[in-house]
RNA sequence: GGGCGCGUAGCUCAGGUGGUUAGAGCGCGGCCCUGAUAAGGCCGAGGUCCCUGGUUCGAGUCCAGGCGCGCCCA
């Protein structure tokens, strides 16, 4: 071989140790100096097909972080894969740019704790934060996805702050309002007292909920016209202040306890809870004869309160398991207690105003914050002898999902938009999509068949100024539905406004005249829902208002993708309600939904748990293609656990083997000076290895396509894994090495590198879509440095990325299922022989004789004997053989056919496999065998016929053979050792433990050596008769006995010591 | 309280349409192979397939109820 290192490398060689995020980087750099990027984003302009994707924005709040990765993984392959296919795309990604989440952190930024400081800040002063905040962080997302190799149109992403967004909205909102469907409500909120806003449904999340001890006080109502009391519990005593009834359960029993002279009304089951101390019951009666019984309210005397009629009525949710089974009900101050005020026609007290303190005329608690007074209300009442008791109450109670404060319940004026009109078609509109997984379907429709209305207005600054204007005067409200529709309706405040982007405060000052009353109106000062934003993303990025052939071309999206948690009522839910109002349409064909990622021990990621990891570290330590692998083979569905040690476990089970596949044909194809011809030898003339590989690699590449087609790429990466891992490193390169290292540059050589060089330029297509990085790399090397890809390409000059070429397709014309089949059997030959070595003690360097191979169908084992070279120097045997005769190594067993058996015979299977059992096998195999009917007689005296193939008859290997069985096959050893085959295995101790020698010393491969060596006896006559095999194994030039040996090591060869010595030659 | 999903080896997870001996990877113990490999192979220990009931000749798989966990809703 040393002759041949003087030739041309073709390929460039590859370093020992891989620092894959260095090739990444180095991999990034290149693509964007040589504008691959950009070719990749044109290469199917024009082309006939579209692929289109809509992009849920990402919130351009913080940097990245690795769940973010996972989503976009799949968002760039899917993308990347129809780029392949030369599908025409857009690119377009996008970001969240209005709502609540910004506006927190630019007010940490800036040091403010309320909006009374924000507005002392100024509106446009605090907006403009808002705006630079997602530039910042849409620009750091932006280089981040770009080191994730997710290529997109980086400057044509949209922003939902964009005009064109907000303009769409008002569009929607206004066709909303000529179906009527927008109202100002009147509803009890969750509110944030420090954010000063009300939180919509969408937005109590799981966060939303968190353990909170709170003073609880048991309260007495006095009736009016009985001597006693009803006893109440709560745990917001500010809501005793507006207190307008209290409610029973009419069907649970009541008891009319005395107690120190008091009595008080309590429900049965509720006594042990609530009451304490000795006490007696008087009298026991239901709860329907409460009902309409007066009492007199803890704060009857508060100006705000006054003129009510307090009385019992009857609500079927109380229950006795929680306080004392009558409750207290404040419409004002409760989301069920509202609309139980409404069903009993008993009126709302709002007692607080927007930062949570009590309005005028609450006498001496005005000012004061609602949840601070507990204290204070528990002195009042315990002064005024109504406390029964107080504790401290432990339960899950909502907070504001951003700043942790305790939320409040406050009756407000919002805005809302009907959706009981659109709920059968938003229904129907759903079930047009594909969802994977499929129950993604289920989950939005019990979503929407759920759904309130939707509250869209917030108190807020920096989001959608909603276009509503609402008459004080007579009451009266109109949308603006578009910019030249406001300039034409404003009277005043329009050159304040023009110049400026729709948001406040450019827009506060409009004024509009009434059309019912003339008068001058304002906008309402309200911010829209965040999720109208991104909900209007289908229609505003592809110009629904100004280029309707445009948004034909791309509407519906085939794909939306984003995870599970919140999407299927917020972005999903808003997408399909904004796009189907306007257009009655679903905006998506295809959604891909996956579930939640968790640190490595399965705990939720939180930044300030301190196991969150940010994707730059991520990147940068992991490197991007090993989580992009991960990402796609794991279960979409399933919560994913991602750490270092998930993310080695990938490299070494896929991306090592990977690499020292490609490195293996880089490292001998350079030395052999080998280069791709323009005409490589016909597949159906190489070996049968070549041909078995590439059939493989065939039938993968159709499988991989199917899987992709139908959004299934963990399918897809997984098969592309197996094949990589078992069919090409484990089986191919393994049984093949000698082709490539033998000296002779024969064509049996040259096929050996045209296979393996095909196999891994398909493979560097097939994983492009996954592992960007990775497969340019081998892509780059294998098929643009030569010039040209021959039997990939068609020998065409290749495109100078990967990502600039289609994506394979398979030739079914080389898929030989015979082929693979007889493979299998080989494969699983190989496995039983090497089991049997093992339970039999033999080592795989000691040859034996032969192994003798049984398969329950016989061509399997013909197809055996015929491939048996690959079992031969795999097993390190003489010969092969089919069993055909018994000789005592193996018996028969019969067994029922069960699939057939048992829809024929029912109940009776249980005696006919008794009968079966006792049947003697021999005997039946012969019948069986001839294709003859067997004769069964049950316990119970029934005869039955079994058809041949009624019976399962197969082969058990008797004991004391050393021999391996599966369900394919049965591997039965020949253990009987001649003087020949042992000196063969003393040659091969020897040979293993020179060329460990050599690894040792660090020579090179092709270095050559001068061997000498010392032992006596049986060794030395096996080396002597070995010698030229031996010499030629370990590249020695001479092979000498030699008592005088310098620097001499010993090794084991057998049992036997021997000294040697190497030097180079 | 309702919807959806999940529950299989110490851990992470595979297990079309019910079928004969339930698998993989990691980890653990032993052995083997190795001049592409930071690899690989074989053997072993390790299982109440969450529980109960039902359908069936036969249930990890289908049905009902329950328990536990997750997400969503009330």
């Amino acid at each position: 071989m040393s002759e041949t290192t003087a030739k041309r490398a073709t390929f460039a060689s590859l370093p020992t140790k891989v620092d894959f995020p260095a090739l990444e980087r180095e991999q990034l750099r290149w693509w964007q100096e040589d504008g691959v990027v950009q070719d990749y984003l044109h290469k199917n302009d024009n082309s006939g097909t579209t692929f289109s994707f809509i992009d849920g924005p990402i919130t351009a709040n913080n940097p990245m972080g690795v769940h973010h990765a996972w989503g976009r993984s799949y968002k760039d392959l899917f993308q990347k894969y129809h780029n392949m296919l030369g599908d025409e795309q857009r690119f377009q990604n996008g970001f969240d740019c209005q709502g609540l989440w910004v506006e927190v952190e630019v007010e940490k930024e800036l040091g403010l704790k309320n909006k009374r400081e924000i507005e002392e800040y100024g509106i446009a002063n605090f907006v403009e934060r808002c705006k630079q905040r997602v530039l910042t962080y849409s620009a750091r997302q932006t280089e981040q996805s770009k080191r994730l190799g997710y290529f997109m149109d980086w400057d044509h992403s949209y922003f939902t702050m964009s005009d064109e967004n907000n303009y769409t909205i008002w569009h929607y909102l206004k066709t909303c309002y000529e179906r009527g469907w927008i109202y100002k409500g009147h509803d009890v909120m969750p509110w944030c007292p420090r954010c000063g806003t009300g939180l919509s449904e969408h937005e109590i999340v799981t966060e939303g909920y968190q353990e909170r001890t709170h003073l609880a006080v048991f309260v007495a109502f006095p009736l009016v016209d009985e001597d006693a009391n009803l006893m109440v519990w709560t745990t917001t005593p500010w809501t005793l202040t507006v207190n307008t009834m209290a409610s029973v359960n009419p069907e649970l029993d009541y008891a009319l306890i005395q107690q120190d002279g008091k009595r008080y009304w309590v429900a049965v089951d509720a006594i042990r809870n609530a009451i304490r101390g000795e006490h007696e019951i008087l009298e026991t009666i239901k709860g329907a004869e409460l009902v309409g019984k007066r009492y007199r309210g803890p704060f009857d005397d508060l100006p705000a309160v006054q003129g009510l009629d307090r009385h019992v009525i009857s609500w079927s949710d109380v229950s006795p398991e929680e306080g004392t089974g009558i409750v207290h009900n404040a419409p004002g101050a409760g989301k069920e207690d509202f609309a139980l005020g409404n069903e009993n026609d008993l009126p709302a007290i709002a007692p607080i105003d927007e930062f949570g303190n009590f309005l005028e005329g609450f006498g001496w608690l005005t000012g004061m914050s609602a949840s601070g007074a507990a204290k204070d209300i528990e002195k009042y009442l315990k002064e005024k002898g109504i406390l029964y008791r107080s504790e401290q109450y432990t339960h899950r109670y909502p907070v504001c999902w951003r700043c942790g404060t305790d939320l409040l319940f406050r009756l407000v004026d919002e805005w809302f938009i009907s959706m009981d009109g659109l709920r059968e078609q938003l229904k129907e509109q759903a079930r047009t999509a594909n969802w994977y997984p499929a129950f993604g379907l289920e989950r939005e429709i019990d979503w929407l068949e759920n759904m309130h209305d939707w509250m869209i207005s917030k108190k807020r600054y920096w989001g959608l100024a909603l276009p509503i204007f609402d008459c004080e005067e007579c009451g009266t409200f109109e949308v603006i539905g578009s910019e030249t529709e406001l300039k034409e309706r404003a009277v005043a405040g329009w050159e304040s406004f023009e110049g400026h982007t729709p948001h406040r405060p450019y827009l506060d000052d409009i004024e509009i005249e009434c059309k019912e009353c003339g008068s001058r109106v304002h906008r309402v000062k309200d911010v829209g829902n965040p999720w109208l934003d991104a909900g209007i993303v289908a229609m505003s990025t592809l110009h629904y208002r100004n280029d309707k052939e445009y948004w034909e071309k791309w509407y519906p999206a085939d794909l939306i993708s984003e995870s599970f948690p919140g999407q299927f009522r917020n972005w999903f839910y808003a997408l399909l309600t904004e796009s189907v109002a306007l257009t009655g349409r679903a905006p998506f064909r295809n959604v891909y939904t996956y579930a939640l990622m968790r640190d490595e021990k399965g705990a939720e990621m939180h930044k300030s748990k301190g196991n969150a990891i940010w994707f730059d570290d991520a990147a940068e330590e992991f490197g991007v293609d090993v989580m992009r692998w991960l990402f796609a083979t794991v279960n979409p569905s399933v919560n994913m656990n991602f750490g270092p040690h998930v993310t080695d476990d990938v490299r070494r089970r896929f991306i090592l083997p990977l690499w020292n596949s490609y490195s293996f044909f880089v490292t001998y194809a350079n030395i052999d000076g080998w280069s791709p011809s323009a005409n490589p030898t016909p597949v159906a003339e190489r070996t049968l290895l070549d041909r078995w590989i590439i059939s493989q690699l065939n039938a993968l590449v159709a499988y991989v396509r199917e899987k992709m087609d139908n959004f299934d790429p963990t399918s897809a990466a997984r098969a592309i894994e197996n094949f990589v891992v078992e069919e090409l490193s484990n089986w191919y390169i393994r049984r093949n090495r000698r082709r490539f290292w033998k000296p002779e540059s024969d064509a049996d050589k040259a096929n050996a590198y045209e296979t393996l060089y095909e196999a891994l330029v398909t493979v560097s297509k097939l994983i492009a879509p996954f592992m960007p990085f990775l497969s340019d790399e081998i892509y780059r090397n294998l098929a643009v440095a030569p010039g040209f890809s021959p039997g990939v390409d068609g020998g065409d000059a290749p495109p100078r990325s990967v990502h600039l070429t289609g994506f394979p397709e398979a030739d079914d014309s080389l898929i030989d299922a015979q082929l693979n089949r007889e493979m299998a059997a080989v494969l699983d030959v190989v496995k039983l022989g090497r089991a049997a070595r093992s339970e039999a003690n033999i080592k795989v360097r000691q040859p034996l004789a032969a192994i003798l191979v049984h398969t329950p169908d016989p061509t399997d084992a013909e197809a055996v004997v015929r491939l048996k070279d690959q079992i031969l120097d795999e097993l390190n045997v003489k010969d092969v053989r089919a069993i055909t005769e018994l000789g005592g190594i193996l018996s028969y067993e019969v067994k029922p056919n069960l699939p057939l058996l048992g829809p024929k015979y029912g109940k009776q299977l249980g005696a006919l496999r008794q009968a079966i059992g006792a049947l003697d096998p021999a005997a039946v195999a012969d019948i069986v065998n001839a294709g003859q009917d067997v004769p069964v007689t049950l316990t119970d005296g029934t005869s039955v016929t079994l058809t041949s193939q009624e019976l399962l008859v197969t082969m058990r290997k008797n004991e004391g053979y050393a021999a391996a069985q599966s369900e394919a096959a049965t591997v039965v050893l020949d253990t009987e050792l001649t003087p020949e085959l042992i000196a063969e295995g003393y040659a091969r101790d020897f040979v293993r433990q020179v060329q460990d020698l050599r690894k040792q010393l660090e020579l090179n491969i092709d270095d050559r050596i001068v061997v000498g060596y010392s032992v006596d006896g049986e060794v030395a006559a096996a080396i002597a008769d070995w010698r030229d095999w031996i010499a030629a194994e370990v590249l020695a030039v001479s092979l000498t006995a030699a008592d005088d040996l310098v620097d001499a090591t010993e090794i084991k060869v057998g049992s036997d010591t021997v000294l040697v010595s190497i030097s180079r030659a």
